[in-house]
RNA sequence: UAGGAUGUGUUCAGGC
């Protein structure tokens, strides 16, 4: 069993399900381990039905489940459609007398923050008899994403100890928000508090930045950025491209873009929504063509940024043409 | 000693 269940894994962790089902099927005598390693095999690769489906059966055939199975299937509820079945779950880890773990108790709060079910997320959370740093960043960020980001600060005021990714949840929050001073001034008490930032830091940093077009706290956030050794990153890069791109830099933006080595379709869209939005509609269509020139798949952010261009150049025929195109040559539908 | 996980990041038009 031990050695079958490691092929199992071992062909889960290279993407390969087909495989890794087909020889947990052979397995002779199947332990909760073997389960859980083919459940959290699909969980994964983000095959969540599947993934329950086996959880399921798993019961149904008399193996019960251990925390690390629970907390695998957890990750399996992750849109409020989930929710029924996550509370399922949290019944059946109620019952194993597991309520007071606290990783399942942060995979819980993961969870119902998913579904969309902050009350339910909320009571875990305070009925926690053990919180640690990630119950406290995972009930805080709940609280950024669904705009309530007062009450967020709050819990980060309250929180015991602040990381990095506590850091990084609130300045980000903030900067979804378009909040971008707000944003800054964390970022910038971080520094004061010598918590080190690091890339994810600078992403949300740049982003603050281009939500208040602020070009003079860009540029300097950008020199910290190479001088922290960031500047290769593409999530640091694309943020780059689009701080530039929103405080009207084209020139410079475009310079940046034409340095990166691996754009990918983010990169593009976010050069191309610069152009469009900056008046610039036939730069844009220019940027898109070589995009599909090299082999760039375009999604449904690129065909806002095409369509608006079009718009703002009265374009109309082009607008038509690439609306078409978008549908029949990339399988892309107006939402 | 075979299996496990949980918190943060980049691009988003218009309409309603």
């Amino acid at each position: 069993v031990v050695s079958w269940t490691s092929l199992v894994s071992l062909y889960c962790k290279l993407g390969k399900l087909a495989e890794a089902q087909q020889l947990f099927a052979k397995i002779p005598s199947r332990d909760v381990i073997s389960w859980t390693a083919m459940i959290a095999g699909y969980v994964h690769q983000g095959c969540t039905e599947e993934a329950y489906a086996l959880f399921c059966k798993m019961q149904q055939e008399g193996v019960k489940p251990d925390k690390v199975t629970l907390l695998s299937v957890l990750g399996a509820c992750t849109n409020p459609k989930a929710l029924q079945r996550g509370k399922e779950i949290h019944a059946l880890i109620t019952k194993a007398g597991f309520e007071s773990d606290v990783r399942l108790g942060n995979a819980l709060i993961s969870m119902y923050a998913k579904c969309g079910s902050i009350p339910c997320a909320r009571q875990v959370f305070d009925k926690m008899p053990e919180k640690d740093i990630i119950s406290w960043t995972a009930v805080m960020n709940l609280y950024c994403k669904c705009g309530s980001v007062l009450e967020a600060h709050q819990i980060f005021a309250r929180m015991p100890k602040r990381d990095v990714v506590a850091w990084n949840a609130m300045i980000s929050g903030y900067a979804r928000l378009k909040r971008g001073e707000k944003a800054l001034e964390l970022f910038h008490q971080m520094e004061r508090e010598n918590a080190v930032p690091d890339s994810v830091t600078f992403t949300s940093a740049l982003n603050a930045c281009a939500s208040i077009a602020s070009l003079e706290k860009g540029k300097e956030i950008h020199s910290q950025v190479v001088k922290a050794g960031f500047g290769t990153y593409s999530f640091v890069q694309n943020a780059l491209v689009d701080m530039y791109t929103k405080c009207g830099k084209l020139a410079t933006a475009r310079e940046l873009f034409d340095r990166i080595v691996d754009r990918d379709v983010v990169t593009w869209n976010a050069m191309i929504l610069g152009y469009a939005q900056n008046k610039q509609g036939k730069e844009a269509l220019v940027l898109y063509e070589r995009m599909v020139t090299e082999g760039v798949k375009p999604d449904r952010v690129t065909f806002i940024a095409v369509l608006l261009a079009c718009r703002n150049e009265g374009l109309m025929e082009d607008r038509r043409r690439y609306f078409t195109s978008m549908r029949q040559d990339h399988g892309i539908k107006p939402t």
